[in-house]
DNA sequence: TCTCCCTATATTGTTAACATGATAAGTATA
DNA sequence: TATACTTATCATGTTAACAATATAGGGAGA
């Protein structure tokens, strides 16, 4: 009967990342108490970990909320979270292991698959293959803590980059991109790999300014 | 009668940051409750957060202690911080007020003035010093995030920075360090800043297995 | 004397109940 | 009819007690 918390902590990440959960969404406490059969206790320790994490917010008296930036925010995270994963390419370009190659030349492959085959369609099922993506990037980095804070970040710019895919191109535009990040990484060339990802990621400002008039 | 989480928190931190608690150190629960004369839950939460946020460690049966990084841990978290720092110092080139400029010249010429009337003596005054200096910096690139990672990421490695200060010449070679930074950020040489701290930062291997051999 | 097992104790996760403070609703008065 | 005050309800932080588990220590047997 051990690791209640835990289990409420992947059930809300899960909800989160799945998309049922959205920024500035409630969670409701009684929900997860009734639908775990816990008490207040773990539900609470649960939302007090989200919050530290910066995931959710816990208004007095209006219950929780999964995190939802502002304009300013939003432009704040994203600034740290480009130079995150600009680093992560740069050290993945220095340190790929075999592995990891394959990996990544499979998670490239799966992008352009899609652009090709269904281009703008399914941008859900595009954001997945772009979570892969960056992913083994990061994994293929070695640091694990550089590793933690990517994924956080990530997860609270989710929405924003779930609804980046609705528009069009973007798709197509995105898996071009991965693959030339990708064969930056291969041909060991760190710093070119550094500077593509980080733009890559640090979209421009009129781009930027599409996605928050969606997501009010 | 509210926020006693926070106070308990805010006296954890204090006494990591003072020096009192050092990694590895066994933060005792009983004494906490019995000190501040509160129930083992918003104790229990205190650590959760300090959990979550990464500066201690709930070991099964054998309580909290300060997280106290290996040296695989070290290098890594050091990897990142030095990305960080260096991304604060060329983004308050950019965006350095004239409030923010007054406050790194006092932060400098504190150092500066520590080197050359103190020289080596008291470390743990100039260990004050140099966070002033870092802090600032972080605060003059306007970036509430990158701020908040600075400084959970310093917290870190909070030891080895204090033992830093140790050897012979070294707030010397910082206090310069400091100058040549603050000159580059005035100058508005963005890029030569952030490089300038990157290096500062991510002092060399050798420094690096020094402090691990006094650290332990 | 050494090893294995059993028991006691202590730590930790969890629960239910309590206390407090804020908000909202309803009523009364101007 | 609108505003202000009072009361009731609900959310939230906190407490104490309970339950489960692992570890350590001691005793017994080889």
């Amino acid at each position: 009967m051990a690791g209640q918390t835990e289990t409420i902590v992947a059930a809300i990440l899960g909800a989160i990342e799945g998309g049922s959960l959205r920024p500035g969404g409630l969670i409701d406490e009684q929900e997860l108490i009734e639908a775990h059969g816990v008490s207040r206790t773990p539900v609470r320790e649960a939302m007090i970990q989200l919050e530290t994490a910066g995931l959710i917010r816990r208004l007095p008296r209006k219950g929780a909320v999964v995190f939802k930036p502002t304009l300013a925010e939003f432009l704040a995270i994203l600034e740290v979270h480009a130079k995150l994963e600009g680093q992560a390419a740069g050290l993945a370009a220095r340190r790929l292991s075999a592995a990891h190659a394959a990996a990544l030349e499979a998670a490239v492959a799966a992008c352009e698959d899609h652009a090709a085959r269904l281009g703008d369609a399914e941008p859900d099922r595009y954001y997945q293959l772009n979570m892969d993506f960056h992913r083994v990037v990061a994994e293929a980095a070695g640091n694990p803590f550089l590793l933690e804070m990517i994924k956080t970040n990530a997860r609270k710019l989710m929405a924003y980059y779930r609804a980046r895919y609705h528009y069009a191109g973007a798709i197509g535009a995105s898996a071009r991109d991965h693959r030339a990040i990708a064969a930056l990484i291969v041909a060991r060339r760190s710093e070119e790999a550094e500077a593509a990802m980080a733009r890559h990621v640090q979209f421009d400002q009129v781009t930027a300014m599409d996605l928050l008039a969606v997501m009010g």
